[in-house]
RNA sequence: GACUAAGUAGCUCAGCAGGUAGAGCACAUCCCUUUUAAGGAUGGGGUCCUGGGUUCGAAUCCCAGCUUAGUCACCA
């Protein structure tokens, strides 16, 4: 009940802020509502419901058009309004379809055959606007310039846009004034796609990933799947979650942290293989490679080992790099990444004592903590074996993993739900994918010993009992469901976005999120209209004291007189208004009331 | 969480030895009836992020806060 009653006040403030929008419209806002007025009083409905009819798309026409110009000779395309050069009786528009951008010439004689040149003197020139959306009927044909264009002979107003867009521009492939300011582009997504193509390209490749990932995973029988986010134990990583009630049970729960031990539970089942593209949530820092929500994909197959994982990851990999640059070659944030296979295999232990010169395989707690100190990598009292040697790797090792590289075999203690070693009880079967020294994928031979499994949670108990509050919650039904028995199974997630930012060159996860989290838009507290009157202000005056700086109830009751009552009047003359000066009382009575 | 930088017109940005707020694009009106980021002329548009302080006077200097970005910390 609780959670309900505040999003209701919620929405209750933000309507009534939309309500006050009126009092402060800019100039170019006021001039386009007043044009929609003017094209209603035409008799022109801005928003019309019909729906209508495109046969056309302007990337085909550009690309087909200049080979074979019998095409497009009777064609009916929409889209936005993005640029317009009015001369007289002839204009070239720039029209932007879900494909592209493609230029309009529109000549008042062909959309106005008549005496009525309406439609094109007023309608056209005065009242539409960069940012409208229109449809247009005509025929291709070439310009002087050589451009391809629409001859436009008829025109029909689809959406009346309201605000004025950034006007980017463009010649010779330089942009000119971008839309760049991250906050209003990641705040305002629909406007960064309208002007800014690189970014809707970016989306689209983001869906032919997981499309490809899809198409491979069902192409040998695995199954997808869903799995609950609401968790009442947030299992299969470490990573704090976050909390939320359910009030019909009166329960908290969890929000999902990872997916694995659901997954899990349905290779118990009998599945040959299943897989999730799971959102995921962890309570922890943003960053240009963390957003509290993210993706990723986890699958499950059974029968298989770590190895067998390790090549279908590189199949997997070297194919939607294929399909979606024609090379396996890649360039990720200046480095040219080569997803050929094989990718380089090597146990972890092997790469410290690489950069380090120190063999940690065989050392205790004490050992560890002395070669960090020798090493001058921070430790604190809380971190146990697996973290301390997984400081090291971090330290060390992780940031000089470039190309594409299985790190292999981690210490037991860093990986509870993983299968020992078939050769090394101390280690465990896992591995997780580097590329551009960055973790983009880990897997392990799945552990199915549900004994073992008992005691690694136990052992996670008692490092949080330590001091770590990531370690993992004891999942008692995953350990009965181990307990019926899970065939040997290899598993593995990689994050989604995070390959997203490399197969597309992006630097940071915001730009590959459609809406990445961001703090609550600052909203101004403001009174209503209807509390001003209600303390005594006449309507016409409300806007003028907001003009004031006046915008709430509060700053009203704090106004020095003398200056509210001169800066009113000051405003009524600016604003030319046709109404008599304020008194001094009358300001006074409204603070005073 | 710490540090650094930024916040000025619808957009991109100037302005800062403190003295009436600027440009380009966009917008409006007019001219021209015409092709390429922009033909010409004129004009309107600002809570210079917010709140304090210093000062006769603050967009500018100082302090605090808000938002964003970057680096680090934490974290996969």
């Amino acid at each position: 009940m609780i959670h309900i009653k505040r999003c209701e006040r919620n929405c209750y403030n933000f309507n009534s802020q939309i309500f006050n929008r009126m009092a402060e419209l800019t100039e170019q806002e006021q001039i386009r509502r007043n044009s929609l007025n003017e094209l209603r009083n035409l008799g022109i409905n801005p928003y019309p419901a019909a729906l209508y009819e495109v046969n056309a798309k302007s990337d085909e026409i550009l690309d087909q058009f200049p080979k074979d110009n019998t095409l497009f000779q009777n064609i009916s395309i929409a889209g936005r309004i993005m640029s317009r050069r009015i001369m007289g009786a002839a204009s070239f528009v720039e029209l932007q379809d879900p494909h592209g951008r493609i230029q309009l010439y529109v000549k008042r004689d062909e959309i106005c055959p008549g005496e009525d040149k309406t439609l094109y003197n007023t309608v056209f020139k005065r009242l539409l606007d960069i940012g409208d959306i229109i449809g247009v009927t005509g025929y291709v044909f070439v310009t002087q310039m050589g451009e391809t264009s629409i001859h436009v002979k008829s025109l029909t107003v689809l959406s009346k846009s309201l605000r004025p867009l950034p006007i980017v521009k463009e010649k010779d492939g330089k942009v000119y004034d971008a839309f760049t300011d991250p906050e209003q582009r990641y705040r305002m997504r629909y406007v960064d796609l309208i002007v800014n193509p690189q970014v809707r390209e970016t989306f689209v490749k983001r869906a032919k990933i997981v499309n490809l990932m899809r198409d491979y995973f069902n192409e040998q029988g695995y199954l997808e799947v869903d799995t609950p986010v609401l968790q009442s134990i947030p299992g299969g990583a470490s990573a704090r979650p976050f909390i939320t009630h359910h009030n019909a049970l009166n329960i908290d729960l969890y929000l999902r942290i990872a997916n694995e031990l659901y997954l899990k539970r349905l290779i118990v089942g009998g599945y040959a293989g299943v897989y999730e593209f799971s959102r995921n949530f962890r309570n922890e820092g943003m960053d240009r490679t963390h957003n509290p929500e993210f993706t990723c994909m986890e699958i499950y197959v059974a029968y298989k080992d770590y190895n067998w994982m390790m090549s279908f990851v590189e199949t997997m990999l070297s194919r939607i790099a294929m399909a979606l640059h024609g090379t396996t070659k890649v360039s990720v944030w200046g480095n040219e990444i080569d997803f050929n296979p094989p990718f380089r295999r090597a146990p972890m232990c092997d790469l410290i004592k690489e950069e380090t010169g120190i063999d940690v395989t065989n050392m205790d707690e004490g050992q560890l903590r002395e070669a960090c100190k020798q090493l001058g990598v921070e430790t604190d009292p809380t971190m146990g074996k697996g973290k301390l040697i997984d400081a090291i790797f971090g330290e060390k090792c992780e940031h000089k993993l470039i190309q594409p590289t299985f790190v292999t075999d981690y210490p037991i203690e860093m990986s509870p739900l993983c299968k020992r070693h078939r050769n090394n009880p101390n280690l465990t079967e896992r591995f997780e994918l580097f590329v551009c020294g960055k973790e983009l994928a880990n897997a392990y031979s799945e552990l199915n010993d549900p004994i073992d499994q008992l005691q690694r949670f136990q052992e996670q108990l008692r490092l949080s009992e330590k001091g770590d509050d990531e370690a993992m919650f004891i999942d008692m039904d995953f350990v009965r469901a181990l307990e019926f028995g899970m065939p040997p199974t290899s598993g593995m997630g990689i994050g989604i976005d995070r390959l997203v930012m490399m197969m597309t060159g992006e630097q940071s996860i915001q730009d590959v999120l459609l809406f990445p989290q961001m703090k609550p838009e600052k909203k101004a507290t403001v009174t209503t209209d209807e509390e001003f009157v209600a303390r005594g202000v006449t309507s016409e005056w409300i806007p003028m004291l907001r003009k004031a700086g006046v915008n709430t109830i509060t700053q009203l009751k704090e106004a020095n007189p003398n200056k509210l009552y001169n800066d009113l009047n000051g405003l009524r003359k600016k604003h030319k208004l046709d109404i008599p000066p304020i008194q001094k009382e009358t300001v006074e009575s409204w603070i005073n009331n």
